[in-house]
DNA sequence: TATCCACCGGAAGATGGGGTAT
DNA sequence: ATACCCCATCTTCCGGTGGATA
């Protein structure tokens, strides 16, 4: 009988197959990144410079979401830090998608300097001065990671871009500032002013998506590391990496759909990780994906999706800029809130596309006109109607 | 080949809400 | 209390735009 009891017992423990979460999340940054070693090298030998005490020229760092770019960065940046811990020199990684405008950037610039500066209400010039005095008088070369870059020069044009480049000029020898750049697209560089794209012409380092080899050895890593052993089929990582090689190459992605796909097997308390769960994670992945970014949308994009979904449905109408205006001023009246003009929506159609929630295709109809299309939700019609209506809008 | 549609998307300014300094 | 600052969001204004059509 307690025997019977202990057998349950332990079979029920058995039942967990993950062994470090942190793994299986695409934060944590293995001690190699299978399928980088091009660009660790080549990103190594451009900082090579601090060895000799040479400024580093400037970097940046070009690929699709989830091609490793920020894991590079911080791998080689460790590394040199662990290898050569009394180099002088000082590393300052900064993620524009928190710090949009070059005064936030400079606020976290001033961070970096142990400088402690309000988070706003200062004139800008102040806080450029407090930087420059902190650094000149330190005593390190500086490198200056920016990334997702692309959202600060949208607003900034690369005018701090330029400054720090420019800075160079005014500082002593032993002191240098370099950029590393972090970049989606390159059409940034198509921002830049001509003068600020004169005075900064980085290394390019491109950044390839993932092919499926590549993509099985992250899986594999992935799955050594943070899954127990005999938990899951290899069959099942090569499965993943053949689906999102073929769609995008995303590492990240792969990453999210291994680890739903284990947290699946565990829910159902099933022995091994087969290719059926990660089938069922693709899915999960994606309604999840939709599902967070559905909730933290502002009222007006909320109508305006819900109105693309009228549009999508009526059969017959064109879903251009012009129909889904006209359905959602109407939804903005009867939700008792004054329409936006149609100069903004359209800005926000373009929102809602770069958010992955609809697919939109330019149609040049010659003397009917330009306009945007909406070809198609990512998800299906019915599921984007009920995660909108689980947030009141009907 | 010129016209013209139905929008596009950049630039600049208004608005309102956050802050600091004195 | 007053004067200054930053900033996201939105409006206003307006010169494009590609190709069907006359």
């Amino acid at each position: 009988m307690s025997l019977n009891e202990t057998f349950v017992d332990t079979s029920y423990i058995s039942y967990s197959i993950i062994k470090d979460k942190r793994v299986l999340r695409d934060s944590y940054i293995p001690d190699n990144l299978p399928g980088r070693e091009e660009q660790i090298f080549q990103f190594s030998r451009i900082l090579s410079d601090l060895l000799t005490d040479q400024p580093p020229s400037d970097t940046a760092f070009i690929g699709k979401p989830g091609t490793g770019k920020t894991a590079v960065v911080k791998h080689v940046i460790k590394k040199y830090r662990n290898e050569y811990p009394n180099l002088r020199a000082r590393f300052a990684y900064i993620n524009c998608s928190q710090a949009t405008t070059a005064y936030r950037v400079l606020y976290q610039l001033n961070r970096a300097m142990q400088v402690l500066v309000p988070p706003s209400g200062y004139p800008f010039d102040v806080l450029w001065d407090k930087f420059v005095d902190a650094y000149t008088s330190s005593h390190s070369r500086l490198i200056i990671i920016l990334d997702e870059v692309d959202l600060l020069v949208r607003r900034d044009g690369g005018r701090l871009l330029y400054a720090l480049t420019r800075l160079n000029y005014d500082l002593p020898k032993e002191l240098s500032i370099s950029l590393v750049v972090i970049s989606n697209t390159l059409d940034f560089l198509e921002r830049l002013g001509p003068r600020e794209r004169s005075s900064f012409e980085p290394n390019r380092l491109q950044f390839p998506p993932y092919n499926q080899p590549q993509l099985y050895q992250i899986l594999r890593q992935r799955a050594d590391l943070g899954l127990k052993v005999g938990t899951w089929e290899d069959e099942t990582l090569q499965y993943i990496a053949a689906k999102v090689s073929q769609e995008s190459g995303d590492a990240r992605r792969a990453i999210d759909v291994l680890r739903m796909a284990a947290e699946l097997t565990e829910s159902e308390r099933a022995d091994k990780l087969r290719v059926n769960y990660a089938e069922r994670a693709i899915d999960t992945v994606n309604e999840e994906e939709v599902s967070i970014t559905i909730r933290t949308l502002p009222l007006h994009h909320r109508l305006i999706l819900a109105a693309i979904i009228d549009v999508l449905e009526r059969a017959g109408v064109r879903p251009g800029t012009g129909t889904i205006y006209n359905t959602y001023k109407k939804r903005a009246s009867s939700y008792g809130v004054k329409p936006l003009t149609m100069r903004r929506v359209s800005s926000i159609l373009r929102e809602l596309e770069s958010q992955g929630l609809v697919e939109i295709r330019m149609e040049y109809g010659g003397a009917r006109g330009n306009t945007k299309i909406v070809e198609r939700t990512t998800l299906p019609i019915k599921q984007m109607r009920s995660l909108l209506a689980q947030m009141g809008i009907n």
